[in-house]
DNA sequence: TATGAATGAGAATTCATTCAT
DNA sequence: GATGAATGAATTCTCATTCAT
């Protein structure tokens, strides 16, 4: 196959995943058809089975996909900075995912309550840069008689709860707004590590 | 109107409910018509829009009954034992619920990930009970500096963390099985307390 | 059956008239079902069905109704004025026509191209100004040697003419607004007679 | 897109028109229902939300068609003879309506009072011959003082006349048969001319 | 490869009508 | 007489999927 014909059909992919990406969060999921999808992407229907299985299908690749982009941002960053003390290595990585997410609303809302380690490491052939989590954590865990498994644990929960307060408090603002749940938020981080 | 018409209606209304969970949970929501549901409460089609608007409608009011009724006879079972400390009183609490869901798998599944402090607090007036949860917490802050507020956070914060950690862990098997997470899911809740 | 009896059945019966007028007049007649009629006039559904046979019963007997009221107006209005010729005298009742829908939109689209003499004939019975209408134009046509049945063919041909020219060009702005038509039209009628 | 994608889209468009015509003549509009002309058709029932909106989407375009359809053949018919005088040119071209109307009373019921000149300069664009209508009109007033509005607005006001007496006459017999009706709505136009 | 017209099963929803109270 | 809960047939409309071009 020519390389034109491959990037090609990475535009294809691509497009279908913008346009499944803007109709999902702006009229959801439910909401949104295939045809909607197409009709957006610019391109045939037929042309959509060519790439995807169904509409869930581009969804959990979007998810996939978002949330890796995001926590891969938040790695960079963070080992980019250097840091006195883990702690705040780990409380600057989950700030920048929660500033990132503030900005972000539609994606939040659409990601739910999926931001989760478990899902990204599945994806972590796709994005190597997901491991660079891992390691950082390692380091920080480095003099401590914790396995691995339970550096692990430790680094799912922390994502999972994090991942948990944020849709709770962007989206339904609930028990308070994001701002308010931060100290508290930190304050638990700090306690679990 | 006559009490037999009421209760009349009430019976239909519970036939619905339960009509839906059971597909709900077996089927799954997506593939679970309205069709379905009626057949199977035994009543006509029209009867369904008499009590509520749509699928979803039904959804979201079962997962409020659902997850206040676990969380009242958690409460319930809590409060007829004696505790040394108020952090073993919040962790049989905790226990209590994380038994249930592991019996209780696919309530679990549709609850998903929204077993929450906050989507409790608007049914309250239904579920008087509910409101002994804070009390719980209340006391057990009795003699600290904290705020009302803080201390609904806080307990908003365990629970929302417990049912994220039970959806991944009993529905994902991620990052491992729940027998495996509860331990440092307690010892997490301890140092938050 | 007693008076008050009476009395309550015709105030049911005004409401179920006016709710109806309203709610064809603005949601439209296809638009509106029974349970939204019985709903505004405050009544219970199975009223309704003592009362009238169906939707378009209701429609039938407004449209009487409405048409007659008009007509009944318009008549009595041009009884109270003196002409020089008869002429002048229809005239003035097509123009008291004209200008009640000029400010009655709602009611003109209801109507739509009812308004006819042949369908106020039937109602004659309930209305009797009406005749009063034709006995206008048999005195204005009293030396002449036109027929009675000629006389109401004219009065017929006049009024559809009216109605038909009302309902282009007040609803439909065709082929220009009712100010425009109205030299025209009168210009025709003043041949016509 | 190929000829014949486009030609077979042509032919299903047609047997929709078709399939409609003939229900809604014969068993009214609200009696029909899109099942109904699908079956009819011989088509599926996603393949007429391809061609149109919904049932009052075929009614309109219908009446379009086939009120279009009637005034062609007659200005046709009518410039193929000649006349010494513009009011018989006039007179044949609405007396050939007529016979039309009388011998097609169901296509007149589903018309109703909506033949007008207003409705046809709308589909001008598709069906040029409606112009002709136009032009015969204005050489007729060649001579006059009259300006092209006003020519236009006694066009319109002829034939909307015309449209209304045989709906009257012919479909509710009111005031009396169209054969009555002639003679007076001829000298009617007559005088207007 | 890409398309998009056609499909028809099936989903949601409406609504006139009934009838027990 | 009056009611309004219950009905379920009827209707509208959607949409994933196919396949000839």
């Amino acid at each position: 196959m020519s390389t034109k014909v491959e990037s090609n059909k990475r535009i294809k992919e691509e497009s279908i995943y913008d346009a499944a990406y803007n109709l999902f969060t702006t009229k959801g999921i439910n909401n949104t058809a295939i045809s909607d999808i197409v009709k957006s992407a610019g391109i045939g229907k037929g042309t959509f089975y060519l790439y995807f299985k169904n509409k869930y299908d581009v969804l959990d690749r979007i998810i996939l996909r978002k949330s890796s982009e995001v926590l891969c941002q938040a790695i960079e960053k963070t080992k980019s900075k250097s840091f006195d003390k883990f702690e705040d290595q780990v409380l600057y990585f989950i700030d920048y995912i929660i500033e990132y997410f503030k900005e972000e609303r539609l994606m939040l809302k659409l990601i739910h309550k999926n931001l989760s380690w478990g899902v990204l490491k599945k994806a972590s052939s796709d994005y190597d840069e997901v491991h660079e989590i891992y390691k950082m954590f390692e380091s920080g865990y480095a003099n401590t008689s914790l396995s691995r498994d339970d550096i692990e644990k430790t680094l799912f929960l922390i994502i999972d709860l994090t991942g948990s307060i944020l849709y709770s408090s962007i989206i339904l603002r609930e028990p308070d707004e994001i701002d308010k749940m931060k100290p508290i938020l930190f304050d638990t981080i700090s306690k679990i590590i």
